[in-house]
DNA sequence: CTTCATAGGCTTACGATGTAAGTCTGTCAA
DNA sequence: TTGACAGACTTACATCGTAAGCCTATGAAG
């Protein structure tokens, strides 16, 4: 099987799943695909090139809202999709609002998403607001989520750690609510969905209240 | 005037602030401050501790909410104020969604939050989800506004390159909405405020409508 | 069948980077 | 006077992206 474009693509997007970003290096992509290293500059410009064509693969797996269907429908399985596939690859929202992205996948979204809201009747300035505001929820509760340091069924007892490692008492708030997470009257857990929803319903009002 | 944590962290803000966070080596920052890199380290864990250092430095020039006033005016400024001193630190948010932040200012920052949400009233799940999705919007709102690729001031002319250099006709809507903003009708720009008090009036009326 | 351009490998080399390890020196307490 | 120690400095190493150039198999042109 010769290498090609797509298969060191393919073979980045693997190896930046299972190690991560920082483990994505020209050398160990080369060594996972049985090359040397500046080999793989024969099938990508550099490794900006790389990045951004990783980025791509992973907005194309993102649901593409249909513009003829119900916008609210529309916007929120396009975003909540987006947030599983995000979850997918922990590297790529990262990566996603730090470069500008102007590949075929990331411009197919965003137009369908546009054409899906002047549909439903938004003005350019509205379609613009609520394209950003729902982008900027999925990006920053995705990162934040990411970035949790535990993992959601050991938080209440990764709590107790937590506690006793930092000096409580100038935080009485904090400590509460890390008590009640360890007395387990509250979860601690964050959905996607509950911004999200604010969000839609308060942009359905103004649609309808214009 | 001898070495100090306090001024190794400051002059890597500053270098941070003029040259970004790519140009924030030990070395560069070493000879800013007059020293050999080795020598940073006497004042300094490592990279990372210098890292979490310099976000503890901008974290604490947000304004933190004031935990007996009224929850939404507190919360609205606290997150105004957070998007203006990560606007005036184009490195930060990036760093602070991608580490764990443990340091008094931060420990401070999340505490008042929880404790003015909790006085107006917020269940502890609420409280953590509202809290929750306003930093989501504000990390967001930073990331994307700062990834935007062209200054606000020129957007529309520069809009005109960018349309010469894409392949407009596969993407309608965004080509429409690129006219827009090249004839004027329509400046392309978000607000902050606006997902934000989307968000405000939703959590509002699901606390007067527990 | 020969020639020769080309695509796509490979090798070598360079300047960053973070930092481990060890050294030197000036200050101050005993 | 001594000796410990804080805080500077030097050297060295692995790893990174990638510029420059080399080598060879393939396949089209003569």
């Amino acid at each position: 099987m010769p290498l090609s474009r797509e298969r060191v693509l393919a073979s980045a997007v693997a190896l930046a799943d299972a190690e991560g970003l920082k483990a994505l290096s020209m050398r160990k992509l080369a060594q996972q695909v049985g090359v040397e290293a500046m080999s793989l500059y024969n099938h990508v410009k550099n490794k900006d090139d790389l990045l951004g064509g990783i980025v791509e693969l992973v907005v194309e797996e993102i649901d593409v809202p249909e513009i003829g269907g119900h916008w609210k429908q529309e916007m929120r399985r396009r975003c909540v999709s987006a947030h599983e596939v995000l979850m997918r690859h922990p590297w790529a929202t990262m990566l996603i609002v730090s470069r500008a992205n102007v590949g075929p996948a990331s411009l197919r979204y965003v137009d369908a998403t546009i054409g899906c809201l002047r549909e439903a009747g938004f003005s350019w300035a509205m379609t613009d607001h609520a394209w950003n505001a729902l982008d900027s929820h999925t990006y920053g509760f995705t990162l934040q989520k990411l970035n949790f340091p535990f993992d959601p069924d050991e938080y209440a007892e990764q709590a107790e750690h937590y506690v006793a490692e930092i000096a409580m008492a100038p935080y009485p708030h904090l400590n509460a609510m890390a008590q009640e997470v360890m007395e387990g009257n509250h979860d601690g857990l964050n959905t996607f969905e509950f911004g999200l929803d604010l969000l839609l319903d308060g942009l359905e009002r103004m649609l309808s209240r214009p």
